[in-house]
Parts: C-alpha cells; structure tokens; sequence
RNA sequence: GCGGGUAUGAUGGAACUGGUAGACAUGCUAGACUUAGGAUCUAGUGCCGCGAGGCGUGGGGGUUCGACUCCCUCUACCCGCACCA
C-alpha cells in the first residue's frame, strides 16, 4: 500500500468528527490541562502559513498531556467583533454578522485541515449573544464596584453610599478620581445627578470627560494600546487628542496588583518587563505650591524632590485645567496663540519632533514652598497631561528637558547638587551631595530625598506618593461591531445599569454603517432604539478588547445559558496551564485578561488570582516580498523596470519598488530570484496598466512582447529584489496552508513548521526544506510496507538494538516535548527511523511504540497505521509510551582522548572500568606517546563516561 | 536615550548541569538504478593544507586541564518603550 496522506487525512477527518474523539468532559477523575492558543480575529484573507506555528505546538503539547493521562482542554474559538468587518460593510453594504460567518466557517475548515483536536462544541464566538450577554454582565458588575484601598478589593459601590450618608467622603479609603471632599450632610443635599457624577469618579466602569485618542479615519476612538506612534494600530491612520465623554475602565486601580502579579508567572521576561514599563511605576513625591494672588494650589509630581531648591520655574501641560484661570490679560494672547499651534500639531508630529523647545508664559507666579520666592509658571508640550499630575516643578540645573527649556527661554539655572566627585555622570543620575539647598546641604542625594519628603509632610504641603504611567482604558468605540453598552440614561441623563434579566442588549439592524456627525456611533441613527420611553440608550459600543478579556473562561463551561460559567467547571478546570500566542498582545490583550480575572477574583467568581500561569511567545513567520523596479521616469512616454542587477546602489532613489505577486517569480525567496519571461507575461497580464512598459535586464530587453537578446541568451531572468517581511495582501506573498496541505499533506505540514527552529523565534517562510520532513514520513511509512507495498510487519521479539534506538528516542522525545523544544523532537524521529531502516526493523513491538511516540506530531499517518497494526481505538487515547533505562545501557563505550584540550583520539573501554584502569590507559596510549615526545604528563583528567584529558608540558 | 533579545558551515538549525562543535534537514558534488527524473539509494561536504597538521561558534581580553556555554569589553542586527517629571 502506497503512502497517500491526502486520503488517509479526509479519512480521519470524517472519523474523528463522526466519533466526537476529541470531545472533552468537565467530570473526569484525571488531573486537568488547560492549554490555550490566542483568540483569532476571523479575518477576509483566512489563515497564512505563520498563524498556524503555534496552534500545532499547542496542539502537539495537547495530545502529549492527553496520552500522559491528563484531561486536556485545549479550545478554540473567534474574536469576532471588530473594525475589519465593519469597514468591509461600509464598503460593500455586507452586514458584518454574514462576513464574519464567512470568514469563521473558512477559518474552521483551514484549522480542520490542520488535523487539530479541538472540541468545536464549545468554540466561544464574541459576537454571539450568548456570549455577549455575559460581557455586558461583568461590565454592569464592574458599573457597581469601586476599588476599596484598604481591603485591596473590588466592593460594591452601595457600600460606598452608605459610607457617604454616615461619614461624607473621607472615612472609606478608595481609588478614584474626585477631587475634593464632602460631608455626610453636603452627600445628602446633592441632587441624583450630583451624586451621580461623584460617583462616576468612584466606580470601576465609569463614564468621563476627557482627552481621548480620536481617529478620524476610522470615526472612533482608541485606547493607548490601539495607537502606535500617532497613528491607528489598525490601518495606520492619523490620531489627535480631542476631549469627548467617553466610558473608561479603572485599571488603574489594580496597577499595583498587575505589577506584583507578574512576579508569580512563568512567563518571558520580555513579556513582563513591556507589561512593567507600561504600567510605569516610579517613587517620588507629590509638592502642592502655591499660586500668587490665587486661591488654588499647583499639585505636582516629582521623583527627584531633593533638587526642590533649584526649582527656577514651573511648567503646566497646554491642556491643564487652571492655564485658562492663571493666564493674565498681558499674556493672553501669547498663550492662546500657543494653544493654537500645539492643537494643530498632530499626535504624530509631537511624537516626531521631541527637540524643538516650545512653551508660552502665562504671566502667572507660583511661591516656592521653601524660598517664598515667586517663580514664574509656563506651559510648554514638553509636559504631558497624561503623566503624573499634568504639572512640574522644573529644575534646570538636574534636568535634561528643564536644562533645554531655560537656556531657550532664559530662565534662571541654580546648581543644587554637587557632582564634581563623579566626574562621569550626567544630569540628573541620583549622585552627589547637595548644595545651595538650605538645611539638605551636604547630604547626599540618597539621604536628601527621605529627608525632603519628612519636611514636605511636616510643613503639610507634600508626601511621597508613587506614580504610575498606566491610564485608565478607554471603552467607548463610535462604531457598530460591537457589544452595545447596557446602559440607558434617565431625562437627567443619569447612567442607569440594565437589569440583568435585559440581557443580552442585541446589537439593532442599521441602514448603514457610516458613524454619524459629531463623532457619534451609527446606532445613534436608530431613533426607535434608543429611545425607550423616558430612558435613551447608549450608543456607544464596546472595544474589541472587551470579548476577548475573559474568552478564556467561557471555554470552561461554553453552552452554560444561566451563568458566564458554572462554579463546579471553573474550580475544576482553575486557570490556564500554558497559553502560546504572539508578543502582539503584551500591553493590550494580556493587561486586560488580568485586570478582569482579578475582578472576578475580588468577586469570588474565578477561584485565581492570575488567568495564565505560563506562557510562550512563538515567533512570527515572515513572509519574503519580490519587489521589482520601476523607473520614475518615463522613456518615450513609456514605463520601465528594470534588473535589480543593473542597478547602482546609489541611484536607488530613482525607482519605485513594485511589489510582485510571488507565484510568478523563480527562485522565489533566494537571493537570485527573478522573472523569466513567462513570469513578465503573468505579471502583464495581473497588472494591465503596464501593458507597454520595457523591461531591461542584463542579457536583453523585453518590449511590445518580443525579447530582444544579447549574446543569444534564452531568458529574460529580471531579477527581483527579495525582502524579508509580513507576510500579507497587500504584498502579495501569503502562502495559504491549504495548498502546503494539498502537495504534503498536513502530518508533512505540522512537522515541517516544527522543525523549522525553535517556537520563539522569527523565520522567514521558505518552502525549500519541506522535502526533509516529506522523505521522513514515506520512510516511517517504509518501516511497515516494503517496497512492492506489502504489508511487513513482523511479531518477532525485538533486537537489542532496535531497542535501543526507541528508548533513545523515546527519552529524548519526552524531555523536548515538555520544553517545547519540538524542533529537536522532530530531528530525534528522524535519527530513530534512520537507524530502525537500517537495521532493518520491522518488528511490530517497536513499531508500535514508535506510532504512539509520534502520534502527537503527525495525528493522522500515525492513526492510520495504528489501524494497520490491528490495534483497538484511537492512537490518541492510547498511553505514551515511557523509557527503560535499561535498554539504554552500553557495555562498551568510547571516550574521546583529548591531549591539553583538543581531541586526538578515541579509547574504547568495557562500560565499568574504574577511573585509575582509563588513566593508566590514557597514560600508555599511542596517541599520548606521540605528543608527549620529550615533554612530561602533568595530570590525566578523567570524567567517567565522558572523555579523558591528558596535560602535558 | 532607556529596556529586552540575538549572533554557530552555502542555508534552517543542534550541542544536557563547562567535557568529541556543526546532530537532523536543505543545498551542493560524485556515483548506482533508470527511457527519463524535480523519484529512490550510496558516498562526500566547516575553512586552509598533498600530508603531518593548523585554524574555527560576531571582534578583543579573562577564568579553567578543558569555554558556543561562565566573567569583562566592544561591534552589528532585531524587538519593545520613548519629552514619563
């Protein structure tokens, strides 16, 4: 029987699914395995040839626990709510629920092809009313809680109500953003939507106004996440700050608990140090000055508050909230005309041009607290209203930024720490003793800083505070993929949560897609929705993050109708063992999860603190892109490319890199890739409006269809010029599973991509060495049916050696699998069905073991031979198997004898010969002869069953 | 600028707690079988050298009997953050 993997896969395929193989059940005995693969978004192009790297590790380590006794859930599912579908719809009028169907039932198939063990019955779709009904649950629970400092914990925000109407605001102790204090009598007094608003500044979802990342392109907002250097992460469109009230998540309430988190997971450290960095944390503290002539005070924040006495100046963000109070008439102009010019530059700019110093005096002064003296209050772009209090106390003398700005601006510079006895350190490096300081002179900086912080309590103007850069996560999208908000305002528009009975809030049919004027979402549009009687609806929808920061846990208990998942499936199934997926989602994605799971912790729900215990970050497969040139000018009124061969590095400016579709270049991928002339045709023909372009390359010219050629050469070969990069689109390379799948089948598939290197690194796609793993699997097949495809299985008693080539592999197998370091797994099968073939082995003990030993990596071929073999059941429920030392000793073994170091010989020896018997040997060996000539032996170092070291000299 | 990571043949990569550098695979060379081969099999393949031998894991230095592995230093590339007070 000839190896034919295509039918053995659609064979399998059928059966597994006929047979439910890889159901999985919530009441089992065994011990649980919970391994998760990154929630897909269910795009128009469907898979690529990268997405897949680590869906198969994650399904090879799957069906590894699995045979190793282990209930395994290893689910999948869709992220389906998103920007991509939605501008597809404004495009082409498809309702974005039909695309995404569309898209999910391909994605499904590609994934199926793949021959992965998930149990679709509990695949989680986030656009599902199911589904969404519960994450419009937790966002009402997150609505009533507020975050209690003292206990550390979410509570219910009528616990706080009932503190306000006994004590007024200060007797609980809870992170929020009120400014200001209240008796229990004034709380009393308040109207409904006074007490409203107080307590938005309270709760854990709440609504605010404020400056938010505004996409015009898209018509949104985005959070901090979704923005990567001014522009949007999604289509790469320009962003600017607008102010607009807008939904908000108090993350920050739980910065403290994130970064202490990380500390118990197993995770990279990369992976943790971009999620400390976000979150920002910095010591400090925080000075209250005074203002001259007005009754409010400047709240700053300062890491360096030992430098106080050489704060010349003050400087205020442009979009702080008293510039407009502490602006004089005299300055007027000069600051708004400054406004002006910061509100036009857009996020991008800013971010490009950090050198340039700007700011405007307001005309206002501040007291020092110490001095009494007046300096001056500026604001300048250089200060951000996002970090810290929008406000500094700036110290030219100790600050490279402040430095900058006074020398600009001619502000005074007083030196205040001595670094004279360090010679090599820069401004601002926490070293040196204090000088011009009053009663810190002398110290030295790290006496300063705990001695300021004790005088800044004492006078009651300041206290050491730390500061964190994270912000609270905007929530608000003006878009309709969404989950809309359950949330309906009263006439006083006070924010009222939905009773839960209400849910799910479905998403209303809309004419069409286009967000409405004034930024507002196209549900807005849908009089007859949002008005419900004396309440209307909120309009907004959620962001994408919202689905998937609990998806997780709905794998659980996927179909559960009355609860997000049922108690007895959470405490079972706890958290999750190992989640692969790329460092994509580091801040974004992976801060939410967190930040929700331990909500839910608070609540009681999830009985852990931290949704993921371990996690892998597998490296992105790239894709190479072929580029050809293209002339700016044109020749005769005609377009010309160009041999990439032809031309001088340093006129590359006068070409336009074209991208050209993979499939018509030869040697894709190599350095000498190019296109021949059949290629040109194909390119023609794909890109009409070069109908009449000329292509020149070394050997001729190309034009009006006729080759043209020097030295009677044959082809055009134009070389193309090959980068590695994304593989996408709009580049056209993206290599489709499906048709590696078709040529090799998918066994061929997964353990070509597994082989390719280790998980967490990048490589760039190359189709070139599929034929290794393609001869492996035809060998293995070998190992059961001789060349005239008769079956040759035989039942005699295993050889020694056979034996010990499968307990090497088995041994070695075992440890790469539970390091992941499949690649290594994949070379030791390969070494084992070398060595069986050539000793001839074909005998059914080893055989067997081997089948079983592989079953993870390549599901089908393996199943089918099981079958062969005459064996009961599935392979995959079968036990792995497990290595006899025994088998594995050697009675003779041969140590490398090195002279000084360096290996010159070998010395067989019986396997227990004693350390003294090798080193008379190593001493009397020919080869320790020949070197020593007339030098002497210092010492013979022997490492028993290793190798043997002789020094001489 | 700050933080993290990587560097090994022509190529992807291997080497456990320091102990035979280059496993496995691709490519290449030669041969066998074949009408043919982009099929299969066999042998070879780090570099220099006829050889003995020398050199060799980005560069330089160190520790050690012995270093891809540990320490110091420099370089290049990749990723993340970035006026963070």
């Amino acid at each position: 029987m000839q190896y034919q993997p295509n039918q053995i896969e659609a064979k399998w395929k059928r059966h597994w699914k006929e047979n439910k193989t890889y159901k999985v059940s919530n009441s089992s005995t065994k011990p649980k395995f919970y391994i998760l693969d990154m929630f897909p978004y269910p795009s128009g192009a469907g898979l690529h040839v990268g997405h897949p790297l680590g869906y198969i590790a994650s399904d090879i380590y799957a069906r590894f626990k699995t045979m190793n006794g282990f209930n395994v859930l290893h689910p999948m599912g869709f992220d389906a709510f998103g920007l991509p579908a939605e501008q597809y719809a404004l495009q082409t009028g498809v309702h974005p629920q039909e695309s995404t169907e569309t898209n999910i039932k391909k994605y499904k198939s590609q994934l199926d092809n793949l021959g992965f063990n998930y149990d679709w019955e509990r695949q989680v779709t986030t656009c599902d009313p199911s589904y969404y009904k519960w994450t419009q649950w937790i966002f009402i629970e997150l609505f009533r809680h507020y975050y209690n400092t003292e206990l550390n914990k979410a509570k219910p925000i009528e616990e706080l109500v009932d503190s306000f109407e006994a004590h007024g605001s200060e007797a609980i102790k809870a992170h929020h953003s009120f400014e200001g204090s209240f008796s229990a009598e004034e709380w009393k007094q308040m109207s409904g939507k006074q007490k409203d608003e107080v307590l938005m500044n309270y709760r854990l979802a709440y609504l605010k106004e404020g400056y938010v990342n505004w996409c015009e392109a898209l018509g949104t907002v985005l959070a901090n996440d979704e923005v990567k250097d001014g522009l949007s992460e999604r289509g790469g469109h320009p962003v600017e700050k607008r102010s607009m009230s807008q939904w908000a998540l108090r993350i920050t309430a739980y910065a403290e608990r994130m970064l202490e988190g990380l500390e118990s997971l197993n995770w990279s450290t990369a992976l943790k140090t971009m999620q400390r960095n976000w979150i920002g944390r910095s010591y400090g503290a925080q000075v209250f000055f005074d203002i001259d002539g007005h009754d409010q005070k400047i709240e700053i924040f300062t890491t360096r508050p030992d430098t106080i006495f050489g704060a010349t100046y003050m400087v205020l963000a442009p979009e702080h909230d008293l510039v407009s109070t502490l602006t004089t008439p005299a300055q007027k102009e000069e600051i708004e005309n400054y406004i002006a010019y910061v509100n036009n530059r857009s996020e991008r700019e800013r971010m490009s041009d950090v050198k340039t110093v700007t700011g405007a005096f307001t005309g206002a002064y501040a007291k020092h607290p110490f001095s009494d003296e007046k300096i001056p209050i500026w604001i300048g772009e250089y200060v951000l209203k996002d970090y810290g209090t929008g406000a500094i106390m700036a110290v030219p003398s100790d600050d490279e930024r402040d430095h900058n700005f006074a020398t600009k601006f001619d502000l005074p510079i007083i030196p205040v720490v001595d670094q004279s006895a360090f010679p090599n350190a820069e401004r601002g490096q926490k070293v040196g003793s204090m000088i011009n300081s009053d009663f810190l002179n002398g110290m030295e900086v790290k006496e300063a800083i705990p001695a300021i912080c004790q005088k800044l309590e004492d006078k009651g103007i300041g206290k050491k505070k730390v500061n964190y850069k994270l912000r609270d996560a905007n929530f608000s999208r003006q878009r309709y993929w969404g989950e809309p908000f359950p949330i309906k305002y009263d006439k006083d528009g006070i924010a009222i949560a939905r009773d839960f009975s209400e849910l799910p809030l479905d998403l209303p049919e809309v004419e069409d897609y286009k967000p409405s004027k004034e930024g507002k979402s196209p549900l807005s549009k849908v009089s007859q929705w949002v008005n419900e009687g004396e309440y209307t609806k909120e309009t907004d929808t959620m962001p994408g993050y919202a689905g998937s920061s609990w998806y997780f846990l709905r794998y659980m208990d996927a179909n559960n109708p009355d609860e997000f998942a049922s108690q007895e499936a959470l405490n079972y199934w706890q958290d999750v063992d190992l989640y692969i997926g790329g460092t994509e989602h580091a801040v974004g994605h992976l801060m939410y999860s967190r930040f929700w799971h331990k909500f839910l912790f608070d609540k009681g729900l999830v009985p852990t603190n931290e949704p993921f215990k371990k996690l892998v970050n597998q490296g992105m497969i790239q894709g190479v892109i072929e580029f050809i040139y293209l002339d700016k000018k044109e020749h005769d009124g005609r377009k010309k490319f160009i041999c990439a061969g032809l031309i001088d590095p340093e006129q590359k400016e006068a070409f336009a890199k074209i991208p050209v579709h993979v499939d018509f270049v030869s040697n894709y991928g190599s350095s000498d890739s190019y296109l021949n002339l059949e290629g040109i045709k194909k390119f023609l023909d794909w890109r009409p409006e070069y109908a009449n372009a000329i292509f020149e390359c070394a050997n001729g010219v190309l034009k009006d269809g006729l080759f043209n050629s020097k030295d009677s050469a044959m082809d055009s070969n134009l070389i193309t010029q090959s980068e590695v990069g994304k593989m996408s689109k709009r580049y056209f390379n993206v290599v489709n599973p499906d048709d590696v799948v078709a040529k090799y089948g998918a066994d061929c598939f997964r353990l070509y991509e597994m082989f390719l290197g280790p998980i967490e690194q990048s490589k760039p796609w190359d189709t070139k060495g599929i034929d290794g793993t393609s001869k492996f699997l035809r060998k293995l097949w070998g190992l059961f049916y001789t060349e005239n495809e008769e079956w040759a299985v035989n039942n005699e008693s295993a050889s020694k050696e056979s034996l010990k080539t499968l307990h090497t592999a088995i041994k070695k197998v075992r440890n790469d699998i539970e390091n992941l370091s499949l690649n290594t797994s994949v070379s030791a099968f390969m070494v084992c069905v070398n060595e069986l073939k050539k000793q001839n082995c074909r005998n059914r003990e080893i055989l067997k073991s081997l089948l079983q030993l592989l079953a993870p990596f390549a599901p089908f071929t393996t199943e089918e031979l099981w079958e062969k073999l005459g064996e009961e059941g599935s392979i995959h429920h079968s036990s792995y198997p497990i290595h006899d030392e025994s088998h594995l000793i050697e009675s003779e073994v041969t140590l490398p004898l090195s002279i000084n170091g360096k290996k010159r010989g070998e010395l067989t020896v019986d396997a227990n010969t004693s350390k003294e018997d090798i080193e008379d040997m190593a001493r009397n060996h020919e080869i320790t002869q020949k070197w020593l000539e007339d030098k002497a032996i210092r010492k013979v170092i022997v490492v028993p069953g290793r190798m043997v070291n002789v020094v001489i000299g």
